[in-house]
DNA sequence: TGTACATCAGTGAACGCGCGTTCACTGATGTAC
DNA sequence: TGTACATCAGTGAACGCGCGTTCACTGATGTAC
């Protein structure tokens, strides 16, 4: 799970080129940032618009409600980070045709991009919403859970070529070992926030490709 | 990181016997539920003392502001989980002389009482407070590294005991080890509770066991 | 090319409610002599 | 054992502010004929 893009490095994904449609992302942009600072009920509308430069009708013209806001921006940040994700996958299996240094190769670019996202916005939207569920309607919890199960079959799917060509040295699930890399992005950002180490993540991904490389590793 | 006690089964380490501080207890165990489910400004004060049967002015005899309520919050859960995790280690260590071994039977036990605890209050309050950390003043802030920076540590110990008996069959950095543990305990609440997936978190802390067992053990 | 209409992207004022916090107070229990 | 005082654990009323939301409106741009 988490960082979706850099807005500054990466291509957005566009909608249309409208000028409401800059005026809304630019919104999504901040409620981003603000929420994972102080979290959704934390976030007020009003700080929002003021920062945009737009008033507070201008908002409910963009949103239907608050609730609206969640939803959009959980849906924008999947999609992007979707796109993010195929681009890495598809680098790394250029650069081996064997899955399982695909694999290693993907977790080293992925592990470098997460380190360069999660400095400018230390946090995952995903986990944030997650841990304020209570607060949301049905429509964005289940795209929350959407989004988790999109990471597991990804791994899954890769870990399975994996494992035809590598036998592991111990049992494991694959399913579990699929979502072990969200699990520990997630963790990892929860962590170096805390502990403010901005290096702990990338260690704690490295850690973890470590850890894959040490299960299917012949030597 | 993570889950304290369950209050039904584990005995609250408790400070006096004062009618007060049963009322001061009853409100941080339902603000520790609330706040997991819905943040921390989700929550108000006027929910907290309806639900523990006094008036609003009531809950500021027991706290100074509402900061103070997550700053007294977060110091009973960090002493809790101290004692909690002492009684575990205890334990193992008493199963095996082997620090490795003693390690093992650590995670096994420390992985079914964290199951425990978190299907009854699906979160951990050091993760939460971390996502929203721009709330609390600086005692909270400090409060919540300092939580962690003590997980480290007991783990760091440990690990160190192990390598010097124990080769690792790759290089690893003991430091990463230790925080590994918590980053999936943190990791893995988070995706257990965004699947609705009430063995996720069990099997994360087993596939994590699995590791460090073929990280170290020679067969 | 001009006119009529529709849509876009907002504005401005007002709403009522709930929030965190304060303050003067009170009745029950504990302690000193 | 009785009295005086202190502390504990609250109550009740009031505060002002900020929040999310609504509604009638408007000027700029786009589209059809």
């Amino acid at each position: 799970m988490c960082p979706a893009t850099n807005p500054e490095t990466l291509p957005r994904v566009q909608s249309s080129p409208r000028k409401g449609s800059q005026t809304r992302d630019r919104l999504l942009d901040l409620a981003y940032d603000a929420i994972i600072a102080k979290g959704f009920a934390g976030t007020s509308i009003e700080e929002l618009v003021e920062a945009a430069g737009i008033t507070k009708s201008g908002f409910f013209y963009h949103f239907k409600d608050k609730n609206d806001l969640a939803r959009q921006l959980l849906k924008r940040y999947l999609h992007e980070n979707e796109v993010v994700l195929d681009q890495l996958e598809a680098r790394a299996r250029e650069l081996s045709d064997d899955p399982l240094h695909a694999f290693l190769i993907f977790l080293k670019l992925y592990s470098e991009m997460v380190r360069d996202v999660i400095a400018q916005h230390p946090g995952c939207i995903v986990s944030t919403l997650t841990y304020q569920d209570r607060l949301f309607d049905d429509s964005v919890v289940r795209l929350n859970r959407e989004g988790m199960l999109a990471w597991r079959a990804r791994f899954m799917r890769w870990l399975e070529e994996i494992v035809v060509l590598h036998r592991p040295r111990v049992d494991v699930d694959i399913r579990d070992l699929a979502d072990q890399m969200t699990v520990v992005i997630d963790g990892g950002i929860i962590m170096q926030r805390a502990l403010a180490d901005p290096e702990l993540l990338e260690r704690q991904a490295m850690l973890h490709r470590a850890m894959i490389r040490c299960l299917f590793c012949d030597n």
